[in-house]
DNA sequence: GTGAAAGCGCTAACAT
DNA sequence: ATGTTAGCGCTTTCAC
C-alpha cells in the first residue's frame, strides 16, 4: 500500500479496530493482548507496511536505545578496529550508534559533542578517543552535566569514571623482558608521541623492565616518534647514531618498526643477529615484514566489544535496578607474539 | 541551576515572559524577533542551561539533520579512511551520523538496516560498503521504499542510483601501462577476490592495458588473493611457479604487494631489476616497504568527503527547491606514485 | 484484556 | 514582532 513508514500507529489501530495502545502493546511485545487481537494487528501491520518511528518512541520514552560514540583518528588502524568491535557488539545487544570523530586528536571543543549526544537522548556514551595532552581535563567540569553512563577507553586511571583500556604498561614490560631474556643488554626505545598517555605507559614499561634487570636507562636510548613510519625512519637513524652499541630495540608501534627494518636493510645491519626488534600493536601486516616482526598484540576489536558490554551493563543497572553502580576499571592484557625479528630460530616468513 | 537538558522550551518561554514560538525563533535564528526580546531569551537560555531536544525537533520537523551511514570492514584501512572523510565533511556541513557496519561484506539482510535508518528520520543515506557478489541486488526491490536520497560508494554504474567511486579500472590501466613503459613485457597480476567489483575492475584494467600493447593475457598470469598479506604470500609463490618468466607484476593492493616483496627477498629475486612491482591503494606504509613500493594511490578520505557533499546537494535540492534531481555519477581518478619497487633510479627509501 | 486522556518537546501555519 | 492552535507518532497512567 502506501510506502513504508507512511502509516502511523493510528492508521493501524483504526484498520484493526483497536486502540493505539493495543497496537503499541503488540509492537513492543507486551503482555495483556488477546492472541487473536495480536494476530489481527500484526496482519494489518504487515498489510500497511507499518514501521514504528524510533524518533517518536525516543521522545515519549525519554531514551533512544542508541549510544553516542566519540572516536578520533579513524584513518589509523587502531581506532577503526576498536570502532569495529563497538559496532558489532552494539548491534548484537540491540543498540544503535551515533558517531562523532574528533577533527584532531587533541581537540578541546568537547562541549558541543556532549550536547549533541544528549540532545539525541543517547542511553550512554563511549569515549573512544585516546588520552592526549590535557584532552581529559574537561571531565572535571562537565562530568555532572552528563546524565547518562559514560565509559572512557584508553584513559589514565581515575576513580570517578569508568575506564576500559589495554594494559600498555604491562605490554611494554613484556616486550622489553623478551629482549632481556634473549640476552640483549643494550636496549633502546622508539617512543610514540609522549603527549599520548599510551606512549608514556609504554616508555615507562621499558624503563621499569630495564631497571628491574639492573640496567640503567639513559636519555640517548630513547627517541620520540609520532607513530608514523616516516617518523620511525628519522628516529631509528637518530638512535643508531646516539646509541651505536644498541643490540635490541623496543619500538612503540608496528608502523615505526617497519622503518627500523627498512633502515637496517639499507645499512646492512642484520636482524635479529645484530639488532633484535620488537614492535607494538600486532597489525596483520607485521607478520609479512622482512623479517617478520615480533610484536605485542593488542586486540582492539575486543576492547571495543568489552566497552559496549560494560556500557550496556551500566545502562541496565540504572534503568532496571535503578541503582548507581561503582565505576568500572578494566585493563586488557596484550600478548607477546615472537617472530623472526627477535628470534633467529623462528621460521622465515608467513606462508 | 537544573542540570543541562532538564529545562524545556516551555520553561524558557515562561521565564522570559514570551511564547514558546518566540523561543523557537530565537534558537533557530529566525527573523521577526525584536532585538531586546532576543537578548532576554538568550539570557534565560544560558541561565537555565537550556538545550533544545534534537529528538523533539526531528519529530516535529520530520527530518533529523542526520545521515545514515552503512559501512563494512572497518578494520581495514580503506573503509575506515572513507568513513573518516565522511565524518569530517558531515561535521563541516552540519550533519550528524548514524552508523551501521555490515557484519560480513556479503551480508544480505539489508532490510532491517534501511528500516532502522528511516525510522530515525535520516535526511539521507550513504551506502559505503563495497559491492560484492550479489549484495546490490536488493536495490531493485527496495529502491522505492527509500524515501530519502541515497548515495552508493564503490558500485558498478547503473542509471537509477547515485554513485561516487574511485576509478579502479583507470588506476589498473595506469599501473600496467607504467610497467609496460619501463619495458616489461611479462606482466602478471595478483587479483583481489573476484567477488569484489573493485577487484574485477582492476583485473580488467590490467587485461585491457596488456591487450592494447599487443600482449596476450593467459590464465596462468593471474592468481586470485583475498586482499590479505597472507593470501598475497600464497599468490606470489603460485605465480612464480606458473609464470617463471614474469618480469613485472601488478598487485591488487598494497598489503598483498608487501608479501611479494617478502617472497622476493627470501628467494633472492632482486626488485625491481628482476621483478618490477606495482601495488594499489597507496597506504602510508607502502613508502617504507623494502624497497619502497610503487603504487596507485586512491584518496579514500576524499571519496567519503565528496560523497557527503553530493548527498547534501541532493537533500537540499529536494528540500529547498523541491526538485527531483538526476542521479549523480562521479568517478575519482587515482594517482600513480612511482617508487623504487618499479624504478631503480628512485632514491632508496623514505627518509 | 482494552481504551481514553495526557504528555514527551518541539515547530508549522496561521492568527493578531 | 509575537502569540495561538494544532499537530509530529508514540508511550504512560489509569480507568474500565
Amino acid at each position: 500500500m502506501g510506502r513504508t513508514g507512511k502509516a502511523t500507529i493510528y492508521e493501524v489501530a483504526r484498520e484493526a479496530g483497536v486502540s493505539r495502545q493495543t497496537v503499541s502493546r503488540v509492537i513492543n511485545n507486551k503482555p495483556d493482548v488477546a492472541l487473536d487481537t495480536r494476530k489481527r494487528v500484526l496482519d494489518i501491520i504487515s498489510d500497511l507496511e507499518y514501521q514504528p518511528s524510533a524518533i517518536a518512541r525516543s521522545l515519549s520514552q525519554r531514551r533512544s536505545y542508541n549510544f553516542g560514540v566519540l572516536t578520533a583518528g579513524l584513518k589509523y588502524i587502531g581506532p577503526s578496529t576498536t570502532l569495529s568491535g563497538i559496532t558489532a557488539t552494539a548491534e548484537e545487544l540491540g543498540y544503535g550508534l551515533l558517531l562523532k570523530e574528533l577533527s584532531s586528536f587533541s581537540a578541546n571543543n568537547i562541549h558541543p559533542i556532549l550536547i549533541w549526544f544528549l540532545s539525541h537522548q543517547v542511553d550512554g556514551i563511549l569515549w573512544a578517543a585516546p588520552e592526549i595532552g590535557s584532552n581529559r581535563d574537561w571531565i572535571n567540569d562537565m562530568l555532572d552535566e552528563i546524565r547518562v553512563p559514560i565509559i572512557f577507553l584508553t584513559t589514565e586511571k581515575r576513580d570517578d569514571i569508568s575506564i576500559v583500556t589495554i594494559d600498555n604498561y604491562h605490554g611494554a614490560k613484556m616486550a622489553t623482558q623478551h629482549l632481556l631474556d634473549l640476552g640483549r643488554k643494550q636496549i633502546g626505545h622508539i617512543a610514540g608521541p609522549l603527549e599520548w598517555w599510551e606512549a608514556r605507559q609504554r616508555l615507562k614499561g621499558w624503563q621499569d623492565a630495564m631497571r628491574a634487570a639492573g640496567l640503567k636507562t639513559e636519555k640517548r636510548m630513547v627517541v620520540e616518534g609520532n607513530w608514523s613510519s616516516k617518523s620511525g625512519k628519522v628516529a631509528i637513524n637518530q638512535l643508531l647514531s646516539a646509541y651505536p652499541e644498541m643490540d635490541g630495540v623496543f619500538v612503540g608501534n608496528d608502523q615505526m618498526a617497519l622503518s627500523v627494518l627498512q633502515a637496517a636493510f639499507e645499512r646492512g645491519i642484520s636482524i635479529p643477529e645484530q639488532l633484535a626488534v620488537v614492535g607494538f600493536d600486532g597489525i596483520p601486516e607485521s607478520e609479512y615484514y622482512c623479517p617478520s616482526l615480533t610484536t605485542i598484540c593488542q586486540n582492539q576489536h575486543h576492547l571495543g566489544s568489552i566497552a559496549v558490554q560494560e556500557l550496556v551493563r551500566l545502562v541496565d543497572a540504572v534503568n532496571l535496578e535503578n541503582q548507581k553502580v561503582e565505576p568500572i576499571h578494566l585493563a586488557i592484557k596484550p600478548e607477546l607474539i615472537i617472530r623472526r625479528s627477535s628470534d633467529p630460530d623462528i621460521s622465515k616468513g608467513g606462508d
